[in-house]
DNA sequence: ATTATCTATAGATCTATAGATAATGC
DNA sequence: ATTATCTATAGATCTATAGATAATGC
């Protein structure tokens, strides 16, 4: 009675992998509702039936691409240790695949839409990376190097805030907006140089 | 040869109002590009060509509401003169008003893809705020109240990108976020308190 | 006589499916 | 024999216009 589930062919990885850069592509260029399937299948040099046949739904392949790119992102987290270096480290790295961040920029926005497939992705990682960003504030704090009176937690969403709101920005006026500056400026408003640190042995 | 123009009959102004309230409605909970004309009609209680009849095209529709957003909306201008209070108030009316902050979260970030008929608006407006922060900062630190080494320019940057990234957190997760404590965070990070000013007579 | 509104529809999409043929791999 | 791909199309949109009727105001 039931058949026999094969697996995919060999080049299917491959395959899907020209599907999600084409819908990066699309989805970045013109939104999510207003990018269509056809456009990707077109992007990537396939008929929509081909698509459909590997991605089910559009909703499907917009979840596929959202995980890609956690998958595959460099992300806050593979540092030097140094919360401040990384920081700009991982913004002057954005700022060379100004696509991802618009499709970033775009269905974060756009994932605030009544019912929109990307709601529950878009919620969950900001609440990691608030979470990050405060458990590296906390070791600031404990080293001493945070200044008297700024809440770990507050900051981290600061600097969370602040990072979405300056690429928007950016994306926007690219020769206006300097990414950078905006990220260096913030964290040296709220730790002290690491020389402060008390009685430390220079 | 040519007809008299008689210009729009009393009520018509009245129904502009009522459209440009569905079209916030709608643009504000499906995004513009799948929010329909035939959705902002049946919302403002009217049939579609009605509404084409008060605005050519979906585009002129967009930009009235836009530009209505600036004519009646408080704004950061109207304040006690005290930057941070007025922020802050700003920033308490606005969790009032959560529709106009979806309206103005997706629209902008909408704007930057391909062709967006909002781009110029949302362009202009952030070169507009930026510099009305400027401005705010340049008063304080001629006050003696910015803590030395922060630049205003980079300061208005900082806190408009702060607004906008952390409305967009708000609106994902209400209970989790709240605005205000964010943004008082950001102002008292880079000023002294009011008594800090040299010589003072208190 | 002009503006406002309505019904009807043109013409162009869109997502998704049906069903056939080609390619792959057991 | 299963997966991958293709052509064709169903069914549901969408923006915008055409052309008729109703309401308003000179």
């Amino acid at each position: 009675m039931s058949e026999v589930r094969r697996g995919p062919y060999a080049k299917t990885a491959e395959r899907r992998q020209q599907i999600l850069d084409a819908a990066l592509q699309v989805f970045a260029s013109r939104g999510y509702q207003a990018g269509s399937m056809r456009e990707v299948a077109r992007v990537a040099n396939m008929g929509l039936s081909t698509l459909m046949h590997h991605f089910n739904s559009k909703e499907d392949l917009l979840l596929a691409l959202l995980e890609r790119r956690d998958a595959d992102s460099p992300g806050q987290r593979t540092g030097t240790g140094d919360l401040i270096a990384d920081v700009l480290s991982q913004a002057r790295w954005n700022q060379t695949i100004p696509e991802l961040i618009a499709l970033y920029t775009v269905l974060s926005a756009d994932s605030i839409t009544d019912g929109h497939p990307g709601r529950d992705y878009f919620t969950e990682r900001f609440t990691t990376v608030r979470r990050g960003f405060q458990e590296e504030f906390e070791k600031l704090r404990d080293a001493g190097r945070l200044r008297s009176g700024v809440d770990p937690r507050l900051a981290a969403g600061c600097i969370t805030a602040l990072w979405d709101g300056i690429q928007l920005q950016w994306l926007l006026q690219p020769d206006e907006i300097d990414v950078v500056a905006y990220l260096k400026a913030f964290p040296e408003l709220i730790t002290h140089p690491a020389e402060g640190t008390v009685s430390y042995q220079g």
